[in-house]
DNA sequence: ATGATATATATCGGTATGATATATATCATG
DNA sequence: CATGATATATATCATACCGATATATATCAT
């Protein structure tokens, strides 16, 4: 599934221009499980545009840059749904900094300790993000997704806790 | 974190041809976080040996093609060591199945449960096949990337069956 | 035989990332 | 009130990576 066809799910939601469909990358509902960068999202809303999926207007903005705003068509919606009638491509998750832990003897105590910590606190950080989440008259399949997250980071940060002792081999890691 | 730190990386473990690499990403201890494709391990290897930090030999193989053994020098395992003591980069999960499931309401009902289906079985079999893994000998670090590695896939498989009713709404999810 | 699978290396087109450039505006800080 | 940080907004480009394909050899099942 490439940018242009991620780029067509997010204007399924409402138009949006290219700054804010990378926000939804960023900090919206697409932020636990996808990501997409200016670089592939503005050639991808060009193209588009070429291929009348998507429709662009222009706004002049009071206090702001101008904005294109983009919203799809008809056959923008059809080529979305066809692209959902194939089979989804396997989940991949790059996790450098279990890369970093795996390799744990390599590294000087007191870094092991700091990327730890940061790796921890950042997911104890989004699982309070995604749990404060309101639920109402959000779709079936966004709070499936959405859960989905949150049940990951769940579990990513009770691992942690509880096996910390793995890593820093003095002060156990029993909670006991 | 580039192929060519990841390959030295690998390389710690053990001397290894570019074939044999690229496995630990597929089946090995790194197919769960991390992955890197033909086309990005051969050309690091050679670059790695140019630089000095992984050595070449080949060796003619009986009934087999040919096969170049790559070893780190100790100047590659500095090199890695160098990398391992920065901060890691954030992870990225990319699940093009949520991004299916998060607009359930544009799928076909039988292919909505194909996609679902297929992903919880897949789910199901690595949990399987990390549970069955052997610990003896595995030092820590290791082991925490494993353990975090099955975490992640049980709990992934926990909340697909207790949230089946959001996307198939007839059934119920409360699995009573 | 034929096709599938496994071992093994190499290359290449297409795509994506991450950094950078450009421009405007707000806000905190000293 | 300058300075730097942050936010909105678009665009481009070098670098890097993926996925497919090509090339060989060998085994195994049908």
């Amino acid at each position: 599934m490439d940018v242009k066809t991620l780029c067509l799910g997010v204007l399924t939601l409402g138009e949006a221009s290219g700054y804010e469909i990378k926000k939804q990358f960023e900090e919206g509902p697409f932020a636990y499980f996808h990501q997409a960068s200016f670089g592939s999202i503005y050639p991808a809303l060009g193209l588009l545009a070429e291929q009348g999926l998507v429709t662009c207007t222009e706004l002049a903005q009071r206090r702001r840059p101008d904005k294109k705003v983009y919203a799809i068509t008809p056959e923008g919606l059809d080529a979305f749904k066809k692209a959902l009638s194939r089979m989804p491509a396997k989940d991949r998750i790059r996790s450098e900094t279990m890369v970093f832990l795996f390799f744990a003897h390599l590294i000087e105590p007191q870094h092991l300790e700091a990327v730890y910590d940061q790796y921890l606190e950042f997911y104890r950080a989004t699982v309070k993000r995604l749990g404060e989440l309101d639920a109402d008259g959000i779709p079936n399949g966004r709070l499936f997704a959405r859960g989905f997250g949150l049940a990951f980071y769940q579990a990513a940060v009770s691992y942690m806790e509880e096996n910390r002792g793995l890593l820093f081999g003095g002060e156990a890691g029993t909670g006991e």
